[in-house]
DNA sequence: CCGCCTTTGTACGGTGGCGTACTCTAAAGT
DNA sequence: ACTTTAGAGTACGCCACCGTACAAAGGCGG
């Protein structure tokens, strides 16, 4: 059980209309996600649907080949849901789900989502739907994004992305994880990192970074980071 | 108005039951696609979804910044439709599609297409959703592949995903076309087909494909082929 | 048959990012 | 206080791919 409050703090869920979100509620559990936790595995069972509230999640695919085994391929925060194989139905994930900022999240047992959403059939459904438009648009744009844009720029960007999820300038992330989520060398991070510090966009130490100007950290960043945020803004325009 | 044989060219349709797909069968429209065609824009209207039959698409998306100025996200054959944005109603495409190979398609009025959907919510609802899940995996893989993998990896995958739509070995292509899809320079991809036409994987002259041995060429791409593929089988599995 | 255009082969120097490895320092444990 | 460890800075050689350019050759119209 849930409180209204807790629950419009995603935004998937704050377009759910009254009545039907009354029901959500019920089955919803708060739930507290820690770094490096996996939510559902390549292939496997997803057992749960995850709404994040203050969690970012990260969704990542395995290339076998080669050495950087494996590449994040979208990221999860309070604008929308991890689990989409359960709503979409053609079988097990492809994409590992993992945290990626730890935080609170609510989530509902895979089979209970299912039934709710088919029986109400409402605005659950339409709100997904609309964010599953904005999933390919973000999707599009990193496969884009690999292809055509520097280290820099994809780390800036990257930067960007995750302090609009966590509402914040200030998150944990060692330059380590960043390559992981990059698919890039540490060291080519910390190279960015030391550049975009001497140019006042952050601050950081020890496994937390600041993001001290983000206009000029936009600048840095490839337009991706802007087509991606409107892509979303557009997704739930007057939806709540 | 078309045939049945017709729709059951298309493995979306295929997956459409008797009665349902009659009534679609009304406002399906058979066309001719050729090279270079766009049917729709980025930011633009989507007048209307197509069914490739023997088509083959490409969605593409613009990356402003720099000189090679485009990017294939994702392809579209009969195993799929273009025009998923009507379906999933969050505004605008982000992608432009274009044909890339010639062939036919079906198409539907993008508002008659809403009508249908919502109206009969039955197999078209689920077959759409479950091919939604399949583009995922094909986008995720994209991004992943386009930053772990060498040009012969992808140019080899891009041909054998190619050959398997227009379900032929043998098909229309230019190197410097090729070389837009793939985002690379032109002599890369010159060079990467000297060295598959040296291994015996395929043959080309002057603007035609020939895929020779699949298999072999199979070894050179990676394994974002069989992922890819396999995704789609999943999809279809037990629906036509 | 000739000239033109498209398609393809090939070469050159330049560079962004890679793999690797070593150092330094702040924090955390004991 | 001392050790250990995680996080970060830096360097070196290497290679895939880039931008560019030019030449060869197949096809087509005149």
């Amino acid at each position: 059980m849930t409180t209204e409050a807790d629950m419009r703090g995603n935004r998937v869920l704050a377009a759910v209309p009254r009545p039907e979100l009354d029901r959500l509620a019920e089955h919803l559990e708060p739930v507290t996600l820690k770094v490096g936790d996996m939510l559902y595995e390549i292939g496997g069972s997803v057992p749960h649907v995850y709404f994040p509230l203050t969690a970012v999640l990260s969704l990542i695919t395995d290339v076998g080949n080669g050495h950087g085994h494996f590449v994040e391929v979208a990221t999860v925060g309070d604008e929308g849901l991890a689990g989409l194989p359960v709503f979409l139905g053609a079988g097990p994930p492809s994409e590992r789900a993992t945290v990626q900022i730890a935080g609170s999240a609510l989530r509902i047992g895979a089979e209970q989502f299912r039934h709710d959403v088919v029986v109400l059939d409402g605005g659950l459904q339409t709100a997904i739907q609309r964010y599953v438009q904005a999933m390919f648009t973000m999707m599009a744009r990193n496969a884009a994004c690999n292809r055509a844009h520097n280290i820099r720029q994809r780390c800036a960007r990257w930067l960007l992305m995750t302090a609009d999820r966590v509402h914040s300038d200030s998150f944990s992330l060692t330059q380590e994880f960043l390559a992981q989520m990059l698919g890039v060398r540490r060291a080519s991070v910390s190279e960015v990192a030391t550049a975009l510090a001497a140019d006042g966009c952050i601050r950081y130490s020890r496994g937390t970074i600041d993001v001290t100007d983000h206009e000029r950290l936009q600048e840095h960043a490839c337009s991706c980071y802007a087509v991606i945020r409107d892509a979303f803004a557009v997704a739930y325009e007057g939806l709540g």
